[in-house]
DNA sequence: TGGCAATTTGGCTATATGGCCAAATACGAA
DNA sequence: TTCGTATTTGGCCATATAGCCAAATTGCCA
């Protein structure tokens, strides 16, 4: 790979990681509607609260989310809204291999 | 988390996943631009042969990429060029933790 | 058929990740 | 200051991933 690519697709890789995990992106569209605190998110998921707290800390360190303390809690919210888009092609990605699986399964019968 | 929101986001995940590393970034943007074999990729990356053939083995098991034999090389193909745009959005993301980087530094100095 | 080139698979190791628990920290309120 | 709540950090284990090498496979072509 040409030397200075690879340090480019490295940052992207990063951050695309961080979004790669069932929680985080639950996480992403739960502050896209609106901006939450860990303990609400805590409830949502189910997990330990330590846990939801690394995955908000992964999502911060790929600067994909910010945090406002107020009250006693903090609160998380969507930095890049863009990311929602994504997931649109994502679910394309799914509906045709959903589909392809389908043709596999009739042409089986045949 | 609602118990039917979790296989939806565990199968987006998997897609997402399947996009987060640094060669199959670069496979994904090679392949945008023309269709490719695995040995053309190989020496791009300067990766071991069977190193880049399990890459794409993950990216054809997500539906992201079609392969199709031709003469006695195996060419690949993207499947999804929307993927594409998030690489767009990811550089939104990169840019902008660029610039508050930046100010973080600014403000230091002060 | 036999050999060659392209690709994939299996096996192994090193490293990274996700999860829980327990403990530490931060901070508002009494 | 002391208590209590919210959140983060550290430690540990189980699992997953990336990489290389070696070996197996596939299919073209003499």
């Amino acid at each position: 790979m040409k030397s200075q690519v690879k340090p480019q697709h490295e940052a992207r890789a990063k951050i695309i990681k961080a979004i790669a995990h069932p929680s985080r992106l639950f996480i992403i569209e739960e502050l896209n509607k609106k901006e939450r605190c860990v303990g609400e998110l805590t409830e949502m998921i189910g997990a330990d609260a330590s846990t939801v707290s690394k995955h908000l800390s992964v999502l911060k360190n790929a600067g994909l989310v910010a945090d406002e303390k107020r009250g006693n809690s903090i609160y998380y919210t969507l930095r890049c809204t863009c990311i929602m888009d994504f997931v649109g092609c994502v679910e394309d990605v799914l509906s045709a291999n959903a589909k392809e699986h389908a043709n596999i399964l009739k042409s089986c019968k045949k």
